[in-house]
RNA sequence: GCCCCCUUAGCUCAUUUGGUAGAGCAAUUGAUUUGUAAUCAAUAGGUGAUCUGUUCGAAUCAGAUAGGGGGCACCA
């Protein structure tokens, strides 16, 4: 005699077992049109399961958040139905739901064309429409691992294999069509529309592991409406346009070549932007007690030996050899060169924390098919610093360097920072006892900051764990910028010491940290956060002034001379060009300000301001916009 | 590094099956002296990424190399 409970806690007394469907048919029969699966004591499963005893449940529609994951999880088995019934041969393996969408990675000999997608999408809205009910069934493990097996299915006999004993084999039935899966589906596979669309085909290594075979992924996307794909993809379209590499371009601010892969040509313009930068994290770390320093760029590879970042990746370093037969390393990190400076001079315990910071430039051979644009480059600048302290220090200092991060990001008008938490890898170097310990300082300094994170689990560094500051770039792909972490490994390697009150050498803690982490990177996030729309104070050009005709052009110079004296960077346009072409022109170069000056404001002693995006003209006296811009150009106070 | 795709004028792009390349913008020159998102005209601009092959003939077909793009893997 099952009682169920409903969301709004009603109750529901049965004589026998009931499915889903038939308590969605009791309450209505419109309900019951719509329902899509089933919530039982907060779990979801198929709208037919059979409930036996008493629970909680929900029927799920569209209107339930869960639905979309229902019908991209569909769209996935319909995508993989389409590709066998076109491609007999083609083996099934893995077809997860991710943001805005699924994917399906598949094995076989040849290659997806772009052509072979738009077939693949057609067979799909077939498939809809034949609308096959959706059955589960559960099979002995060793049942099923032989019939995939003989089906040529080897990749889902491995997964079969791979579940743990104490689950069960579900098998899902989309008419003949039928796939192991942990469902739940929906009643049928008609029911996920036609608001999908397939938009990629990329390679996967099966299970994630470069040593593996490489998979066919096809990435497909879907909604509840036509109306959200539509929108989905129009706004894919405007991110696109947000693209850095492209404002890059249009905006005069970089360009890359191939003689240099990965290095970055800053021009004058991008090259101000990113010393405006410079300027604004130097004052924040003097404030927050850090000492600048500066190291070689080429260091004997002994130091990286000693260090361990020659064992781990000098596969991925610059080396050079000289003629007096040393090999060099050109710095990848900062690290041990912060170390050597450290080490000049006996440290006490009264000098810690000590913190150097370094805008370091450094060289990694990163693999070609990762580079991408500024977000990953050869050769980068970090904003890099060590804080030397104690073991009992590492929670206070890693709160601190925290919030500075957090407080700078949201200086920029950061919303979504994602933290994420990384431990141990599987390479690294030092005891466990030594990793246990650091890791647990780490994850005390996180709770302690009181922000939300999420576990990275076996991602840290070789020498200790870290955290993750990661910000999305204009199409939702994850950076990691800012970083901290706990390293009770790299001091000991590199000798450092401080005596300590009991007058003992010890070994200090070194974290290591940075705040935007590579200046490229963080520039090339902040033009597609801003769409190339610079704040005033980022803005390379912050002023464009453009005089009517050649009769205003020593007003103009005026005004040049004026707004250079408060360190304001302008420019002027003196072509003899209509002035709604040098509005346009310099609004397309997204030029903050305009300042246009006519015979009215000759006489006046005026300036007339048009701001970027905005159609309102302000006139004001040229003394009052001097000061009120050389207030609005500061840097932002954290 | 791996899979797939791309590379044509300074920029954005055409040239449908092989018959030695076009447009718009930008540039240059001239005219125009202009009041809030493109004034008009003329001129110039290309070893079709590079190399090698197939062919009477290659931007077009094949191979290699380089760079780039989308993913995967990597990311001190």
């Amino acid at each position: 005699m099952p009682i169920v409970q409903l969301p709004d806690g009603k109750e529901l007394t049965y004589k026998n077992s009931v499915t889903g469907l038939e308590i969605a048919k009791d309450i209505s029969i419109s309900l019951s049109k719509k329902a899509l699966a089933l919530q039982i004591d907060g779990e979801y499963k198929d709208l037919d399961t059979e409930i036996v005893k008493d629970s909680k449940i929900k029927i799920i529609t569209l209107e339930d958040e869960y639905a979309l994951e229902l019908l991209r999880h569909d769209a996935a088995h319909v995508c993989a139905m389409a590709v066998q019934e076109l491609f007999p041969g083609t083996q099934v393996t893995i077809g997860p739901v991710i943001e805005n969408g699924f994917y399906y990675d598949f094995a076989r000999e040849e290659p997806f064309t772009d052509n072979d997608l738009i077939k693949i999408e057609k067979k799909m809205i077939e498939i809809v429409d034949r609308n096959d009910k959706t059955t589960r069934e559960v099979w002995d493990r060793k049942k099923a691992i032989n019939h995939f097996k003989n089906m040529g299915e080897h990749y889902k006999a491995e997964i079969i294999d791979s579940i743990p004993g104490n689950e069960d084999i579900s098998i899902y039935f989309h008419g003949s069509w039928h796939d192991l899966c942990r469902g739940p589906h929906l009643p049928s596979i008609g029911r996920i529309g036609k608001s999908f669309k397939l938009m990629k085909v990329a390679g996967a290594y099966w299970r994630g592991d470069s040593n593996n075979i490489m998979l066919q992924r096809i990435y497909g996307t879907c909604w509840k409406t036509k109306k959200d794909l539509d929108e989905y993809l129009h706004n894919l379209e405007e991110a696109e346009k947000r693209d850095h590499r492209k404002l890059g371009k249009t905006m005069d601010l970089f360009h890359f070549q191939e003689e240099s892969p990965g290095a970055v040509f800053w021009h004058q313009k991008g090259w101000a932007l990113f010393q405006t930068l410079v300027d604004f994290m130097r004052q924040k770390q003097l404030e927050a007690g850090y000492q600048e320093v500066n190291t070689p760029e080429i260091i004997d590879r002994v130091l990286w030996e000693k260090s361990g970042h020659w064992e781990k990746f000098q596969e991925y370093m610059y080396t050079t050899s000289t003629p007096d037969e040393r090999t060099f390393a050109i710095k990848p990190m900062n690290c041990p060169g912060h170390c050597q400076i450290y080490n000049q001079g006996l440290k006490s315990y009264k000098d810690l924390p000590l913190k150097l910071s370094e805008f370091g430039k450094v060289h990694r051979y990163e693999p070609s098919g990762s580079l991408h644009g500024l977000m990953r480059v050869r050769s980068f600048t970090q904003d890099d610093a060590h804080i030397f302290c104690t073991e009992d220090q590492i929670t206070e200092e890693s709160v601190k360097v925290t919030k500075l991060i957090l407080d700078i990001y949201k200086a920029f008008g950061f919303e979504n920072i994602t933290l994420k938490y990384a431990d141990r890898p599987a390479k690294r170097v030092g005891d466990d006892s030594v990793w246990d310990q650091s890791e647990k300082a780490l994850l005390e300094a996180i709770k302690a900051s009181k922000v939300d994170y999420t576990i990275n689990k076996g991602e840290g560094a070789f020498y200790g764990p870290k955290i993750e500051f990661v910000l999305r770039d204009a199409i939702g792909r994850d950076w990691q910028c800012g970083t901290l972490q706990v390293d009770l490994n790299l001091p000991g390697r590199l000798d450092a010491t401080y005596v300590d009150k009991d007058g003992k050498k010890k070994t200090p803690v070194m974290l290591h940290r940075a705040l935007f982490g590579s200046l490229e990177r963080f520039t090339g996030i902040l033009i597609e956060h801003y769409a190339g729309k610079l704040p005033l104070w980022l803005s390379p050009v912050q002023v464009a002034i453009l005089p009517i005709n050649d009769e205003h052009h020593d007003y103009a110079k005026e005004i040049l001379n004026q707004l250079e004296k408060i360190s304001i960077r302008p420019m002027i346009d003196l072509r003899n060009e209509k002035i709604n072409y040098k509005i346009r022109e310099h609004s397309v170069g997204k030029i903050p300000i305009l300042m246009i000056c006519g015979s009215k404001e000759v006489q006046n002693k005026t300036i007339t301001l048009r701001r970027l995006g905005q159609e309102a003209q302000q006139t004001e006296s040229l003394e009052k916009i001097i000061s009120s811009l050389s207030k609005e150009s500061q840097a932002p106070k954290i």
